[in-house]
DNA sequence: ATATCATATAAACATATATTTATATGATTG
DNA sequence: CAATCATATAAATATATGTTTATATGATAT
């Protein structure tokens, strides 16, 4: 498949919208996609992998926690997700966003306690 | 599936790019499209209705002949049009466009020489 | 070191999409 | 009106994609 048609297949599934929807804001570990979408893990990681393998997504390990963030490093596809970006509908992209949201202060709350902790980088995500 | 996600659907089969590419020049009936990608008809009326589904193409009926277009009323669609056209690999598009210009003049020469002739619109096409 | 965690990957399965072949439809020509 | 043409659609099949469940890997914490 020429790399064109691979980008607009990345594009074609609105699980992978939904997640580029909660990309927007910076980067976030797969399980924090996972809490958003409401998904199981490897689903998400599929999902996530088709979007890295179509270059709209890039990673970055960290201990055991791979974060994911939109790549915005081509051009065209630059464009490309920020016209995205505006048409994904707010219904269920808000819901996503609720339960990211919820998912990112439960883990701050259990920081403060000094309680076990999920993913690190709660505080860059905002 | 919602509307975004049928656009990049649309686009993320190299058949249907090479038929929008096709169809940079003008509006093409079914079987110079058919002639163009060297495909049998009802795998092209397949992805012609796709793109149409997508509210990519537009259509128009002429006696027993089917002309399509791109649909560039809606202002994202044209915006990714645009940007998609210069972006299809050359190399397979070129044979596209010989293979079509062929049949065109083909069908001119027979049109001239009183013979039958497959299809009316070759004048509208260039 | 053992248990636990976050993630990736593989295997099995389900669903969607594309292709081929055959046929139907409606228009045109002889 | 019978034959032919351009196209669409349906049925059968092949292929690709997405989902689930189970397991592997590598890191961290106890």
């Amino acid at each position: 498949m020429n790399d064109l048609a691979r980008t607009f297949k990345a594009l074609s599934d609105e699980t992978r919208l939904r997640i580029i929807k909660l990309l927007e804001s910076g980067e976030l570990c797969v399980c924090d996609i996972a809490a958003g979408l409401d998904m199981v893990q490897p689903k998400v990681s599929f999902h996530l992998g088709v979007l890295k393998k179509a270059k709209l997504l890039k990673d970055r390990k960290d201990g055991k926690w791979m974060h994911y963030r939109i790549d915005d490093s081509d051009m065209f596809n630059r464009l490309l997700l920020l016209s995205v970006l505006e048409r994904i509908p707010g219904a269920e992209s808000g819901k996503d966003r609720e339960r990211l949201d919820l998912a990112l202060e439960g883990r701050a709350a259990r920081e403060c306690s000094g309680a076990p902790v999920c993913c690190p980088s709660a505080s860059e995500t905002r």
